[in-house]
DNA sequence: CCAAAAGTGTTATGCTTACACCCATGC
DNA sequence: GCATGGGTGTAAGCATAACACTTTTGG
């Protein structure tokens, strides 16, 4: 098991980065956060957050990192999504990216200021739908991304992770229907909802609406944060 | 994008290999292929086949290549797993592995001769269930690779590519009742499998078989090899 | 004729879908 | 009182699950 025993470095290593699908729900749609490029490649280009991962951190760890350094957000669901690989991603050399996939609440939007950084001239918002030209190949990290939410709020319980604490069903579902870009049908949606008992009334309601006020719920956290069906 | 603009070298950076979980259907139970390594760390374990990804290959490429190297074993149906990137799982240096998950048809058991190499003293199919002590965390990359093969059974074609091109009802129900170790009811997977739409009859039956012989069918390839659900 | 696996239908149950009106609030 | 979104039930259709006997072959 020494080290010296073996070694390493005669093998030419590629690069390894992280890239991160951040979503979040804002002004009724599904945004992603995207940094426009400081430096070449891709000078000015809008990009996927992310950055050279450490000899000493997890690739979990580097993605934290870089979505704090390079947008000053943090405290996000973190998920590996997929590891790109192809030989000319990268025009400087042979880079190969970890994406990960994150979801943050709306809550924090308010919460947290995103900001730029020495890497990034801005940080903003984007309609998932409605995307800038994109650097590299993150056109294909953020079409995974969506796959891979619509799958997940199909079939787990993530959608709680866009929503604040307190949340009304309406809003739920309205994660469902900018998620899938469709209308489901209110009434089987919070019965299919409120069959899978994994959210409970609060005693709150909206307040200040000009209308019927809405029950708030909570989801139940009892076994994980995320009940996975898979 | 001149390739001397930025120095990527600077970065200390991680080696970066790819590890292949590949399952066939053996003597009525799920086997996984495995290599005893003839070279520290983990002298005389059994491990995946795997090694270090070539700066001028494709992650998919090096996992074709080790898979033959290690092997001799091609033409298998394969895809990406999972990236594995604990900072400690390899005890010679920083090592993140991108894992593959991959099928092989009974059928070319038999074809296929698998033989040692180079970095391997021995290669051997094991039951998935019962497998001895594995090398670095190649246990969880197993697991994942279990979890992934049920899942994609379930909402996918996938579970053709373990059949050689003909196949009965009963040796689908099969491959089914090892991977998820429970029974199914025989008429009513036949029912679900032939409402799928997705085999058909060939005019093949089973020969030399001491009891009634069994229809052959197979796959119907019309969109694409697998049809994914998701 | 016996052993062994192939093949085949019906019923009950639960889930999904489609669909329309009254309720509570602010202004 | 009116505009706005909140809240609710029922019936039809479809998919799933449980269940047992007959058929075809080799020996």
């Amino acid at each position: 098991m020494d080290k010296k025993e073996y070694d390493v470095t005669k093998y030419d290593r590629p690069s390894l980065t992280v890239d991160i699908v951040l979503f979040s729900i804002k002004n009724n749609c599904l945004n992603i956060l995207l940094i426009k490029r400081k430096e070449v490649p891709f000078k000015d280009f809008w990009a996927l957050p992310g950055g050279f991962v450490k000899i000493n951190e997890s690739l979990e760890d580097a993605a934290k990192r870089e979505l704090i350094e390079e947008t000053n957000i943090k405290d996000v669901y973190l998920e590996q999504l997929y590891t790109f690989g192809n030989l000319n991603r990268d025009p400087r050399t042979r880079v190969i990216t970890v994406s990960y996939f994150a979801l943050m609440s709306s809550k924090d939007l308010g919460n947290i200021k995103i900001k730029p950084s020495t890497d990034a001239s801005e940080v903003q918002w984007f309609d998932t739908f409605n995307l800038p030209k994109l650097a590299f190949d993150h056109k294909n990290i953020v079409e995974y991304g969506i796959k891979r939410l619509r799958w997940k709020l199909e079939y787990t319980t993530i959608g709680f992770k866009l929503l604040p604490e307190n949340f009304t069903l309406t809003e739920l579902q309205m994660i469902y229907e900018i998620a899938f870009h469709k209308k489901f049908d209110k009434r089987n949606f919070r019965k299919k909802i409120l069959s899978l008992n994994l959210i409970e009334e609060t005693k709150e309601k909206t307040k200040d609406v000009s209308h019927r006020p809405a029950k708030l719920y909570s989801f139940k956290k009892k076994i994980g944060d995320i009940i996975e069906i898979i």
